[in-house]
DNA sequence: TAGTGGTCTAGACCACTAG
DNA sequence: TAGTGGTCTAGACCACTAT
């Protein structure tokens, strides 16, 4: 019965019966109605929920959901020249598609390197590194957690250690400090989130994230920075053009 | 309650006690060690499943999940002298892995283009266009919804028409009817599957899928292909390596 | 047949929202 | 205060697995 209520529920709003943003009939209803007990009634809500078709707002009612408008990120969004014209990344790509952006720094410390980041820093597991972490907002929601990890040697006496990075950011000071940027690599994976990522970045339930794992290569071939970021999957659109190698 | 109880057993899960493939405690002792009615416990292993970390089977038990080993897709995958040595993309990238690779095919017709086909190959949505919807599988379980849309002109007389495309597959084909392959653009997001992927795929309850869009350029700058697929979200793992734009 | 998870009922009480 | 969704209990019955 809960999965025919469901599906009843779901064909109305496939075939726009209910919008996006409508309140549906109340748990006590759908029970009525469909000659179900109340618990089925939830259980029916649940799966809708779990599927990401409706939000359910205690005291309020349950409604459907405005799907949020996905943010595209392309390579291009690294531009050089971007970043040497003193414009974040975040920011300009952003803007670039209509949102606005910001960022909260959760913590600004020394720390001993993830094996993840080790791994790419090619040093031992538990070296000291030197970690950003951000909330990455979109719109005013947040939208990722972002842990930007860099070797001590390469950010010391720089304003990477600081809360405001200056003009361009942390790739504008890494060229300062010698490092002229030329790789990236990204590599991602995809899962539901765990219970203090589904609080931090306020997923409504059913929705999954995105692991991003960011690499940046300098001309030397050598790793400057490793971010790891957790990334809403309801707010992402990721796109790549690349040559068909040989 | 529920949540505590759920996180009772997720600390048990991580810190060990409980392996991958080990079966938990029934429900009904679960209720009774924890002092709560069965629909409590029930409710607790729901949220555990939705998480991806218990799988439950009705008659057998509950189990502590194995995650599946994640398919790396890189873009080494596209390699020209690969297929050009008459090996196809798919099993080749599988078998480099250490897996095993296979197809089934759903349909090969003729149909009008679905809106984004239509998009990228810029033509009118509704044109007639050449698909063929394949079922991919890797280590025996479905993992990919993959439907590869041509135009009809370029596929006319050659083997991408039929179910065997000969060695090399549809991109040798591709070439031999004189395009030569040259980029690909891959955009994608993620979201939950609806009711008949999941069971297409096979899905565990709380899996998300990725929506790829792949299209294949030629030395024209002609698109070729355009692929849609929606790939099985635990069994995936993307990565990318690009020069950092001017 | 015994043991497991899956579905459903009927009802109590709690937490939050809005007028 | 009335109305909404959230949690919990107690118990019945069904579906599937193993022996």
């Amino acid at each position: 019965m809960q999965v025919r209520v469901a599906d009843d529920i779901r064909l109305k709003i496939e075939t726009g019966v209910y919008q996006p943003g409508d309140q549906l009939p109340t748990l006590d209803d759908l029970a009525a109605d469909n000659l179900v007990s109340l618990a089925v009634a939830r259980k029916a809500i649940d799966l809708l929920r779990q599927q990401g078709l409706v939000i359910t707002l205690q005291g309020k009612g349950t409604f459907v959901r405005k799907r949020p408008t996905a943010r595209r990120h392309g390579i291009d969004r690294y531009a050089k020249s971007r970043w040497r014209a003193g414009r974040a990344i975040l920011t300009a790509e952003a803007e670039a598609q209509g949102h606005n952006a910001g960022q909260l720094m959760r913590e600004l410390a020394e720390t001993p390197a993830p094996v993840i980041v080790a791994e790419r820093f090619k040093i031992a597991p538990g070296t000291p590194v030197w970690v950003r972490r951000r909330t990455t907002l979109v719109d005013d929601r947040p939208n990722q957690l972002a842990d930007s990890y860099f070797e001590l040697s390469v950010v010391r006496g720089t304003k990477i250690q600081e809360e405001d990075t200056g003009p361009g950011g942390s790739y504008a000071r890494l060229e300062e400090a010698g490092h002229e940027l030329d790789e990236i690599t990204e590599e991602w994976s995809v899962r539901m989130p765990t219970g203090p990522e589904s609080a931090a970045l306020r997923l409504p339930a059913g929705t999954p994230v995105v692991d991003l794992t960011r690499t940046t290569y300098d001309t030397d071939g050598r790793p400057v920075e490793v971010m790891l970021a957790v990334i809403a999957g309801d707010m992402v659109q990721m796109a790549y053009r690349f040559k068909i190698p040989d």
